[in-house]
DNA sequence: TTGTTTTTGTTCGAAACAGTACAAAATACT
DNA sequence: AGTATTTTGTACTGTTTCGAACAAAAACAA
């Protein structure tokens, strides 16, 4: 079962007035800013251009959108930290890039940051909702495996004394966890957070 | 202007059939739960056992109910964190018990934990609603200058060389705030996180 | 032109929502 | 006993909500 091809394929109907990706995106901005719960399907339609009956022929049930707008983002967003975290320079500086990534990503282009999507909103409906619960879970997870592997390379290019890589792996992770928080509380001014700095240079140190 | 003494002055009218502080922390544990949009004043009549008139007499709107039942938490919670930090052992023990009496809040009793009652439903609102964003950053800088403090008299004592202690409790506060959110996600089975303990090994490490 | 198919836009319905008005109940004061 | 005062509980209002039904519109096919 495939969703939707991006073969321009003509098909036979009326054609449609949106565009799937960036109605996801709009839903995505809408999500991050007040919330799966708070959010209601008029805001959507008016965000997306789209009215709600188009929205649910297209993505479903109110959940079904949130899930795949998020699922979208992050995507793009996580290919985004791996080749940060990836870069091939030194340790220091891959993580350095990786939490730069995000950080720009969490304070937003406008004035008021939003921090992560996927952090900053499904942490609210994990208690009364399994399947986003598991989302969220499974976001945590992968984004702590990616550190651990990066951690794992640097061992084996000698440019880490051995450790247990999964531990450090958590505790980057959480820095990122309190960064999306901080940004979103209003914590960070600017696009550079200060106190990562000093925290890579404490993960780096044996 | 006194909110409600705790004297037994009996007044004059029928007598209340509530109690304010269980009322309060019947309320924090709906909203810990569904979060402040989500929740309806119905759910939290029925877990008060008062009508939603009563409610508003005593507390105000949903908002002002939701920021008094958070601050009445805070109080009790942030000092059971203060006395073990402050615990007077050593600068380790004393972080393992802080993050101890954390982690037994968040991940509660029931077999589903919620996380922490700020961190993980004012993150929702922050964006949209000034003030509880305001209460939010409060309480995290709070935490931080209370581990600010702790490592800063651990440095007098010889405890911990000279450091940035302001970055260190950036860190250690980063460490509560990930443990918060994986609790939330269902990440944390025991009452028990070992990457705390790796964590606050790492920490200690000049 | 005449169907066929798909999307769009209007409209509806039933439920849930926050907040309020007001009468009934329960106490203290005189 | 009777009055004043405070809380309780029922009922109501107007709005917002999700989701669906259905007809109009816009494309292709024959």
């Amino acid at each position: 079962m495939r969703t939707d091809t991006n073969l321009p394929k003509k098909k036979r109907g009326r054609p449609r007035a949106y565009n799937e990706a960036q109605a996801l995106n709009a839903a995505l901005r809408v999500f991050l800013r007040r919330g799966f719960s708070a959010t209601s399907l008029d805001e959507i339609s008016l965000a997306t251009h789209m009215n709600r009956p188009s929205l649910y022929s297209a993505f479903g049930n109110k959940k079904s959108m949130y899930r795949k707008a998020i699922s979208a983002f992050n995507k793009t967003f996580f290919i985004r930290l791996q080749n940060a975290l990836f870069a091939g320079e030194s340790l220091e500086k891959d993580l350095k890039k990786f939490y730069a990534v995000a950080l720009s990503e969490y304070q937003g282009d406008s004035g008021n940051a939003l921090g992560c999507p996927t952090l900053c909103t499904a942490v609210i409906e994990a208690p009364t909702d399994d399947e986003i619960r598991s989302d969220l879970a499974a976001a945590i997870e992968r984004v702590e495996q990616m550190l651990e592997e990066r951690f794992e390379q640097a061992v084996k290019d000698g440019q880490l004394e051995l450790h247990r890589t999964k531990s450090l792996a958590r505790i980057a992770a959480a820095l990122l966890h309190s960064l999306a928080l901080r940004a979103r509380a209003g914590l960070i001014r600017g696009k550079r957070s200060s106190f990562i700095d000093d925290a890579v240079m404490k993960i780096l140190i044996s």
